[in-house]
DNA sequence: TCTGGGGTCCTAGGACCC
DNA sequence: TCTGGGGTCCTAGGACCC
């Protein structure tokens, strides 16, 4: 049976989560910014038109901004991470077979679904996610993920599909695909722009019809399944079930620059407690961690960058064994003098908790620490994170990063909840 | 004043083994 | 005179994604 993809894609997502609880904002240009109030990360369309670019410093847009009254949001990650939850519930409705791909993606399968006209399907799952979520999104319809992709971006390009847009078997098909710059298909980033662009290739269209051989070549087999995929044959499966991850880090630019040893040391233990929770979450442990810090690059002073990485004798996601091989390190690379803008740990080797080797000749208080970090988990998950913390991450958290703008956790805490007066 | 964070996969090259 | 060959594992770096 021939597959069949849909991409299912959430407007200006982190943009639209904030206009379900503020309606006042529809019309308006609206932007979210990234953590620390960084760059610009999601833009209402209407920002868009302003010519606010995605993932540009904020600072840089500090007159645009006040002039075109634009409403400026810090990044609210608890409420997306909720309504994103919502969203795909919704979706699960229609389809046995779908993939999580992002916070704001999903693909469906739709194989089989041969007796139902695949538009008015789309469209039917358009209305629902809407009514039920608030959520406007777009649909993308194809033989592969790739060509589903490119449908949704068609259909966000051109008012006349009203965001549904199926490909499959379309009688325009090639006229579509030249349509779309080649940066813009699914695996196509900057440098492969260039390299294609260097060789007359600027739409899907022309990289659809590449020879497959000089692709492999140049592209590796990543490029090659792209154009496989162009083409029709599906080559990337749905992955319903998701893996375990193989890293997990953690970093985080400072709020304010920092100096002192003792305070890298607590905003490292900081995101040490927080990567071992993901670490746990998964039921893993970590047999490989590094530790970095360094000094503000966009900034004219001394540069500083250094990092360390310990192999653990023992794979654990124990936090306070994790925190003191890192203070350990930060022992080693920390340089006074300078000050420090940003920091961060990496798991790597990461292995599931049934499968640790353990020591011939040292003793293991594996149960004991498993123990008490499920208990801190379950404190944390029901009373909000670090209700209970290590000591060495620090109370006073100078290092913490600026959220100027944040709206209410209107999902996910009962004292934030949207208040709605009649009068 | 001010520039995000967290992932995946692939390849080349070196170390090491028999 | 002549100095192997095949394989695995690991790591760093580069590409991509959202």
């Amino acid at each position: 049976m021939k597959d069949i993809f849909a991409l299912v894609d959430c407007n200006n997502f982190y943009v639209s989560c904030e206009k379900v609880f503020n309606p006042k904002l529809d019309g308006k240009p609206v932007v979210v910014l990234s953590n620390n109030d960084g760059c610009v990360i999601a833009r209402s369309n209407e920002a868009k038109a302003l010519g606010i670019k995605m993932g540009f410093p904020a600072f840089k847009y500090k007159d645009l901004l006040k002039k075109h009254s634009v409403v400026v949001y810090s990044t609210n990650y608890p409420l997306y991470a909720d309504m994103s939850q919502r969203v795909m519930n919704t979706l699960a409705q229609f389809t046995p077979n779908m993939e999580i791909y992002s916070i704001d993606e999903a693909f469906l399968s739709l194989t089989g679904f041969t007796s139902k006209n695949l538009i008015d399907y789309a469209k039917s799952i358009k209305g629902t996610v809407k009514k039920w979520t608030g959520i406007p999104i777009t649909i993308g319809i194809g033989p592969t993920k790739t060509l589903a992709k490119t449908a949704s971006k068609l259909a966000k390009k051109d008012p006349q599909y009203d965001s549904v847009l199926d490909i499959t078997n379309h009688p325009n098909f090639d006229n579509l695909l030249d349509s779309i710059d080649v940066e813009d298909v699914w695996g196509v980033g900057r440098q492969y722009k260039k390299f294609l662009n260097r060789h007359d290739i600027y739409t899907a269209l022309q990289l659809k019809n590449a020879p497959l051989e000089w692709i492999k070549t140049n592209m590796t087999v990543v490029g090659f399944r792209t154009v496989k995929e162009l083409r029709g044959t599906s080559c990337i499966t749905l992955e319903e079930i998701p893996a375990a991850k193989k890293g997990i880090m953690c970093t985080r630019s400072f709020g304010k620059a920092i100096e002192s040893l003792e305070e890298l040391k607590e905003a490292v233990a900081s995101f040490v407690s927080r990567a071992s929770e993901k670490l746990r979450d998964q039921h893993s442990v970590t047999s490989f961690i590094q530790v970095f810090i360094m000094t503000n690059p966009f900034k004219d002073e001394h540069q500083y960058v250094n990092s360390a990485s310990v192999r653990l004798p023992i794979p654990t996601s124990y936090t306070s064994e994790l925190i003191n091989h890192c203070n350990q390190k930060l022992d080693i690379i920390y340089k006074p003098g300078y000050l420090y803008k940003k920091a961060g740990v990496i798991f790597d080797g990461i292995i599931p908790e049934d499968k640790i080797q353990l020591h011939l000749f040292r003793k293991s208080d594996l149960d004991r620490n498993r123990k008490l970090m499920k208990t801190v988990d379950y404190i944390n998950t029901k009373w909000g994170r670090n209700t209970i913390q290590c000591a060495s991450s620090g109370i006073q958290k100078k290092w913490k990063m600026r959220q100027s703008k944040l709206s209410s956790r209107f999902t996910t805490r009962w004292n934030e909840i949207l208040v709605v007066k009649v009068s």
